[in-house]
DNA sequence: GCTTGACTTAGACTAAGTCTAATGTTTTAT
DNA sequence: ATAAAACATTAGACTTAGTCTAAGTCAAGC
């Protein structure tokens, strides 16, 4: 029913050392220590980890994180506060979505142009010459979709 | 046709502490200073910064941007390992958007539950019942998506 | 008795900013 | 003319969330 560190490593793919980061960090407020000091998660605390993941991966920072925990372990009549620390995190992943969408779109265009060039060069365009010359680098590939 | 780094700060959004940054980093091979150390960004600089703002948004890192912006001062033969770095890059955006939405399905999912509880509560449950408590936080709400 | 593996802590290091302090120059206002 | 504002520079401290290393402890197996 007690997980070693490196047991809740290998169970959760968080690393132990980031384990004992989260644990200096207050994020474990329940897990045991023997007289030598070496930890051990149970059950619950193993889910943990894996629920801090989420929290984590969702940009929740650390200390947001601790009092997320600290709230639960309050009792059900935190829960609204919960409720409404989850609803932002998930606007601020959605918000990131889209710029990583438009981050997409950016790139597919970039390497079109890209990909256009490459296959002229390869039907017999000399790609030394200056005709290949003026669609290239800078002016038309690296900076056209920089304006705000 | 010259910009101070203030003015590019205006036209691009990207601060000038972290356009020094970049600077210092060598991603303005060519902007010129004046004789008290002064930049000034051309217009192609300016649109550069631009570009280098989706890359870094693109999750690339400053060295490969640097290697990235060598290359296209190189001219057009190093346009295939170029579309190679934004076709890893592209990769990598599109890898980051899943797992963002997997994040998303998952705050989705547990918000419902809260909500859930939330409304119970509404219609008249005494949320200090005890039948109420064994439906809360940690079992139910923080840990049951944890699983690896 | 020694090696191996798992554990501990403290603390150095990293990336990519972000911010401050000290200082300098140029322009504008009084 | 002088003072203030707006802008520039550098060096360097600080931040976040790890990531890694060094040095040490402890129990088990050969």
């Amino acid at each position: 029913m007690a997980y070693t560190i490196i047991e809740v490593e290998r169970k959760t793919g968080v690393s132990s050392h980031t384990l004992r980061f989260w644990a200096k960090k207050g994020l474990f407020p329940f897990v045991q220590k023997d007289e030598n000091k070496v930890k051990y998660f149970s059950k619950s605390d193993v889910e943990w980890v894996g629920w801090i993941n989420w929290l984590r991966k969702s940009q929740m920072d650390i200390p947001s994180i601790r009092h997320y925990i600290h709230l639960a372990n309050q009792g059900e009549g935190t829960a609204k506060e919960r409720r409404d620390m989850l609803a932002r995190q998930k606007e601020i992943v959605e918000d990131n979505i889209d710029e990583l969408k438009s981050v997409l779109e950016v790139l597919t265009k970039k390497l079109a142009v890209y990909d256009e060039m490459l296959n002229k060069n390869i039907d017999g365009f000399n790609p030394q010459s200056s005709q290949y010359k003026s669609c290239d680098t800078i002016k038309t590939l690296a900076c056209d979709e920089s304006e705000k």
